[in-house]
DNA sequence: AGAACTGTCCGGATAATCCGGACAATTAAG
DNA sequence: CTTAATTGTCCGGATTATCCGGACAGTTCT
């Protein structure tokens, strides 16, 4: 159902990953004849998804425009924001947020603090919870049966070799999390970065969570356990009572 | 031609300017049939432009994804991004940068230094290029004829009572605009703010402009002639020498 | 308990998508 | 410099996905 609407942003995130392309690249990647390319690109240029130079597509500013406009409708992005610039500054690492949307993580924005490394991730990014800090945080405070239905959705293959793939594993994991407050990525994200997260809660709702990330030397669990940590629960903390007014 | 794509942008630009709605609500809306909205939503929904909140929707965050996935993928942004959080911080005011896309100034991005008063403009929002001062730093620096063929594209609607409406006025102002090398905006596009904007240029190409906004108060003509205008040139001068390596 | 809403589902008429083919323009090769 | 190959664009009609009336069950008001 509504094949035309997917194969719509098939075209869009083809070009994505080419950064730009002529129809008849497209046409070759996508396997599909170059008219039905072109009345794609004819269409999707009329109402601003992406634009022709000449020959060569690249995606639009429209995708830009709904997904900020989106976001600065929710709440806990307004919140969340500017202590996310105060965090990044005192830790000078990667502050971010992440909410659950359709059983998946997603970042909504990070700060970047002076210090922090530059690695290619971007506000908008979906990832499966149980493979980062925030995720994990967010994950402990559903209830069981949630966090599992969750789970069950995903293949549990690695991202990286620190990746947990065994169900279980993750379950006594969120136990300790549920405890201790908070959660550790081990490098399961991304080889050579450590992160810490925690939840946002108000009322018996997890709104989303929010994590610190720098590398690893940088970042080692004893600095985590004794600094960050702390760090990111007085942001929560700020953001929690926001919420609640 | 691709009527299907547009309407799917039309319920979710709908579904965006209610912040959330329902089926039925949406389909008074757009005057179409709620079945045929439902349809709509549900492949909205499959491929995560959509999230359905038992019954209400709102839009996902697959566009916040695309955009700024576009986004990065623009050179100069990736330089200009921390200038524009010097330049925000050194001011306190909003700093900005802008391009053009399809006859329209695109804002890609915004800093927002410390003092800097809550406006609703978000990042990929579009504006005619004669009614933003970096706007007018691009028009001003474009070939006339090119200017001129954009202005015609336009309604010289006004947007605010100081919005300039007459044609022989605009390019009267791009010429001084050319001449002292940077363009100011008068309560153009907001009332109460004023702001000056600068092209960045490199080669022969005008890449797009940097501009510097703040309430009125702040921001009188002399200080932007003293101090604001001196620090967006410096900020342009770094951006333009690292899009040159 | 009834009435008026909802959101969801089905199936077929309708109309838009989809694509083969032809064209000119540009680029690459000989 | 000529030829061949490849490009983006356009047309028109067969195909098929869209589109919508209608029916249904679940909620929320009256």
């Amino acid at each position: 159902m509504t094949k035309t609407i997917e194969t719509a942003f098939n075209i869009v995130e083809t070009i994505l990953e080419l950064e730009k392309a002529g129809v008849a690249e497209l046409a070759d990647e996508l396997n599909k004849p170059t008219s039905t390319v072109h009345d794609y690109l004819q269409g999707l240029e009329e109402i601003g998804c992406v634009v022709n130079d000449n020959g060569t597509y690249r995606v639009g500013s429209r995708f830009l425009s709904i997904g900020t406009r989106m976001r600065s409708q929710l709440e806990i992005y307004e919140m969340a924001k500017p202590e996310l610039q105060n965090l990044a500054a005192k830790t000078g690492e990667h502050a971010s947020l992440m909410i659950e949307e359709n059983n998946y993580g997603v970042v909504l924005y990070t700060a970047t603090g002076e210090r922090a490394v530059q690695v290619d991730i971007h506000d908008g990014d979906i990832s499966r919870l149980h493979t980062t800090a925030p995720g994990k945080a967010i994950l402990a405070n559903f209830s069981s049966e949630r966090a599992e239905a969750i789970i069950d959705h995903y293949e549990l293959t690695p991202r990286t070799p620190h990746t947990i793939t065994e169900k279980s594993e993750i379950f006594e994991e969120l136990d300790d999390i549920r405890e201790q407050g908070y959660a550790i990525d081990r490098e399961e994200l991304f080889e050579g970065m450590q992160g810490v997260g925690r939840p946002i809660v108000v009322g018996d709702n997890v709104i989303g969570a929010i994590s610190v990330y720098g590398p690893t030397g940088r970042m080692d669990e004893s600095k985590i356990t004794e600094k960050v940590s702390d760090m990111v629960l007085e942001t929560v903390n700020v953001i929690e009572v926001s919420l609640k007014y």
